[in-house]
RNA sequence: GGGAGCAUAGCUCAGUUGGUUUAGAGCAUCUGCCUUACAAGCAGAGGGUCGGGGGUUCGACUCCCUCUGCUCCCACCA
């Protein structure tokens, strides 16, 4: 078979994704073996793939392949995430694109479009997996809002309410006038902003409702809400204002008058050191109105705009009245001054808009006892957190959770299950049947009619925290008393989590709490944090900035293979991750590589007849301890996690020792057949090699092992198993590092001399070289070797570690050159015995280092020593 | 405002209980090669007072303090 000079991704990785599916190696069930299983972390079902997917997937198959080869029976579980508020906001906007309006369809209406956009977008972002190269376990694909999963979710809801963890109330909560639904304090983000701070005139009534000449100045971010102030508070010490207790002020521009209360909340060095108290407007306010009775005026709507009861600005947005307000306090002469302020303000996640603080009735969960149980399963080490400095960010966040805000204002995603009743009662239960049979207990006359269940749906994280679980069995969460069925006993707790620091808390966390509630074990055992993907300049990739890459278009013009090895080959755990073309491009050039190098063995014709030649002998010998030490090296960086460095170490064992050393030590001469002895040895390592490389590079490695030798149908490089480390010998391979070294040391003086590689030179050796690996020098160096006798001062000179190299060069040596080179080295080693020698004449470090350190140190004194003397005599040998 | 982390070659990063030569890798750079697998390549080479200062120690890239510069997380001073 004659194969091309490059690779081409394009006619292989479809045609083995393919067939791999066909034979259902991805597919997983419950067997004897030990299970190794991980789950997706679901992508919004209406995403598309962004190189953050790329890198996180790309690390979990990376694992997963790696634990199939190792003998697991690898289970990987994909699916998606309703992602119920950037879902619906799509949905919503698709809408009003179509001039159709939410609030005019119905719950039922707005589902069913709902449901055809899902349909019709969701799992594009699988598919865009699959082209990846994703061994998941497709026939598993789970929805969050898949009926038995939702199920699992209701069930939840239902158990913590009878636990008494779940709780309805009237809180401050996170209000998102754009999304017009309240989120979770997680799904806030805070962004320093630039606003003003405006100073307001609040004059002191004179008892009947009208302004005296004397005022008070406010400084407020927020002069809209002005009308919503149910009084203004000061610092009780704060003597400048001793003279206003008592007192009552009025409201500019409505003049309504409210009191001056005190309280020690308030900051006597910050703005004026009069606070208005707005308690619907504002966290702090609200708790100050409850310390002091104060009545809650509500002045903003739903949609952020000024209500009837602000009396003016009715109907205005509130940044709108923002503006307008300062005009008209302007006019009526209450604007002392504005300056401008920079401040935090919280955003939406989703639809970024400025949340409004906002009293309204919520659904809650209490977290502290879920989460003093989820901080002792990372505390104690039952969940590992790779980077481990994670640690400290989790343990901070779970000693000061605030309850859960699980309820959203939404109609895409799970629906709660209270059901009110007539009375105002609320009975919860998993069914409205089940809901009736409670509410009659409470009144046998109530009907269905009498229930009204509640409008708002959970939280997603309410039902992706269930995850593990549920995509097993949808029974088990909600009921940790059932017996878990076979799935689940099998596969949980799953292995490997692989995901972003950014949802450590909104995800990973409520996971571990999950699964502590309902398993009595934890949802995994190591959880990887990867970084945020970024530019090369550091910026993170967004659509907006246009610097993210399509990955499928990377896909189309590298291959998979090099995509992924190109976004591994920088991601240590934790770090972000700077990406540039060309890394990618470095791993086209190493797929590439490996290509080019099967074309060559496969090329070759064994020569029956043929012995082994010394030089081959000698290089299998060293490759097959090699590859024992290399396995052992990149297992090691598996089990902690090192995946780039595994990576490197495979990487550098199949392009330097493979090919640059090992196939040109055993290739054969041109046109000459190679032994068979020396072949079956290198298709063997061949073999092994490409096992190695294939959880990394899944599609070249099989197309290329599928070419190797005739194979049966349904076989596959997949289900190999990975090479074991045997014993090996060290010192063989530390012998043939110094051949390597030597190699290299006469293709340098060729190099400087310009002398062909094709022109036979002397070797002469002086001192302890390991002649068992001489023939490979000979080869590879094209030398003859001998040992040095006599005058050498007609050589080029050159040290393998503590052995002399001479080549003779009669006539092409520049003995000026010569001498000062090696003065220049003399100098080097005299300085460096000077300065091993000031530690060994240290008393205090020979009585206190250990003395293996002190060995060490010996070994280099004489080490130096041998070669200041070799120096010289080489030195006198040229001065003569 | 509180907390955590980072700073090592031009770039991206290793450096695994403080001791294997006077610090490593990949990429990039430079030099020479179209050598019959691969120019997406081959052979060689150069490049770092380990952010600054102080301390502990026989010994510090590694531990402690401090300064500087970045990054991230958390947070209700209007």
């Amino acid at each position: 078979m004659e194969l091309p000079a490059k690779y081409d991704p394009a006619l292989t990785e479809d045609k083995w994704y393919a067939y791999w599916l066909e034979n259902k190696f991805f597919h997983s069930e419950p067997d004897e073996r030990e299970p190794y299983t991980v789950v997706i972390p679901p992508p919004n079902v209406t995403g598309i793939l962004h190189m953050g997917h790329v890198l996180n997937n790309t690390l979990n198959d990376v694992l997963v392949r790696k634990a199939r080869m190792d003998g697991k029976n690898a289970c990987w579980v994909p699916g998606t995430d309703h992602a119920s508020i950037a879902t619906e906001n799509k949905v919503v906007q698709k809408l009003a694109a179509e001039g159709i309006k939410k609030e005019d369809l119905t719950r039922e209406e707005f589902l069913k479009h709902a449901w055809e956009w899902k349909e019709k977008h969701g799992g594009i972002i699988l598919s865009q997996l699959r082209k990846l190269g994703a061994s998941c376990d497709w026939d598993r694909t789970k929805f969050t809002m898949d009926p038995d999963l939702s199920d699992a979710v209701i069930s939840t809801f239902v158990y913590f309410y009878n636990k008494g963890y779940i709780y309805r109330g009237v809180r401050m909560v996170n209000w998102d006038p754009v999304g017009l639904t309240a989120v979770s304090d997680e799904e806030v983000v805070h962004k320093d902003t630039v606003s003003k701070f405006y100073h307001l005139r609040y004059f002191i009534s004179d008892g009947n409702g009208n302004p005296t000449d004397k005022y008070i100045i406010i400084a407020t971010t927020r002069p809209e809400t002005i009308m919503a102030d149910a009084a203004i508070c000061i610092n009780p010490a704060d003597e400048r204002y001793e003279w206003l207790k008592g007192q009552k002020v009025l409201i500019p521009l409505i003049n309504k008058e409210i009191p001056i209360i005190e309280d020690s909340y308030v900051a006597m060095d910050f703005g004026t050191g009069c606070l208005k108290v707005t308690p619907a407007h504002d966290v702090n306010d609200y708790e100050i109105g409850m310390r002091h009775n104060l009545p809650v005026l509500d002045i903003i709507d739903d949609h952020g705009r000024l209500n009837e009861k602000a009396q003016i600005l009715v109907g205005e947005d509130r940044f709108d009245a923002r503006k307008k307000i300062v005009g008209m306090l302007q006019e009526a002469g209450n604007l002392e001054k504005m300056e401008n302020y920079t401040s935090p303000i919280g955003y939406s996640e989703r639809t970024n808009a400025v949340i409004e603080p906002r009293l309204s009735m919520q659904w809650f969960l209490k977290m502290d006892e879920l989460a003093k149980d989820a901080l002792e399963s990372v505390e104690s080490g039952a969940v590992k957190l790779i980077p481990d400095k994670y640690r400290n960010t989790y343990r901070h966040w779970m000693e000061n959770v605030r309850d859960w805000c699980i309820s959203r204002q939404l109609w895409w995603g799970q629906r709660i299950p209270a059901y009110y009743l007539p009375d105002g009662q609320v009975v919860v239960a998993e069914t409205a049947e089940a809901a009736l049979e409670q509410a009659q207990k409470i009144n046998a006359a109530y009907t269905a009619e009498d229930l009204r269940q509640d409008e708002d749906v959970l939280d997603t994280w309410f039902s992706s925290w269930l995850w593990p679980i549920s995509v097993f069995d949808t029974y088990k969460a909600g009921h940790p008393e059932a017996e878990p069925n076979a799935d689940l006993a099998y596969y949980y707790p799953t292995n490997d989590l692989v995901t972003g620091p950014d949802i450590l808390f909104f995800w990973v966390a409520r996971m571990i709490m999950a699964g502590n509630e309902f398993m009595n074990d934890v949802p995994f055992r190591n959880v990887y944090l990867t970084g945020i993907v970024r530019d090369k300049l550091g910026r993170k990739m967004s659509k907006t900035l246009g610097n993210s890459p399509d990955p499928l278009d990377l896909i189309a013009k590298y291959g998979a293979d090099a995509v992924r090895l190109g976004m591994l080959l920088c991601s240590s755990a934790g770090n972000d991750i700077l990406y540039d073309e060309s890394q990618i491009e470095q791993g086209r050039n190493f797929n590439n590589k490996v290509w080019n190098a099967f074309r060559l063995v496969t090329g070759w014709t064994v020569d029956a007849a043929a012995a082994q030649p010394e030089a081959s002998a000698v290089a299998v010998k060293w490759f097959e301890n090699k590859l024992s030490q290399v396995v052992e090296t990149v297992n090691d960086h598996f089990a902690k996690f090192r995946i780039s460095d595994a990576l490197m170490t495979i990487y550098k064992f199949f392009w330097d020792d493979f090919c640059a050393w090992y196939l040109e030590a055993v290739k054969p001469a041109y046109g000459a057949g190679i032994d068979k002895v020396t072949y079956d040895a290198t298709i063997g390592f061949f073999d092994a090699l490409l096992k190695m490389i294939h959880p990394i590079m899944p599609f070249i490695t099989e197309e290329l092992w599928q070419n190797m030798s005739e194979r049966q149908p349904g076989e596959t490089i997949m289900t190999q198993r990975y090479p074991q480390a045997k014993a090996y010998d060290a010192d063989f391979i530390a012998a043939f590092e110094m051949a390597c070294e030597a190699v290299a040391g006469v293709r340098n003086i060729r190099q400087s001399k310009g002398l062909s590689p094709r022109e036979a030179l002397e070797l002469k050796v002086k001192g302890a070289f390991p002649m068992e690996v001489a023939p490979v020098v000979t080869k590879l160096a094209n030398v003859n070797i001998g040992v040095a006798e006599g005058d050498m001062s007609a050589a080029q000179r050159f040290m393998v570690r503590t052995v002399e190299m001479f080549v003779p060069m009669e006539g092409l040596i520049n003995v000026e050159e010569e001498i000062k080179k090696l003065e220049t080295d003399l100098a080097y080693y005299q300085k460096f015995l000077a300065s091993v020698r000031g530690k060994l004449s240290n008393e205090r470090f020979v009585a206190n280092a250990p003395e293996a350190v002190v060995a060490v140190e010996r070994k280099k004194e004489s080490d130096a020593l041998s070669k200041i003397e070799s120096i010289t005599a080489s030195l006198n040998a040229l001065k003569k």
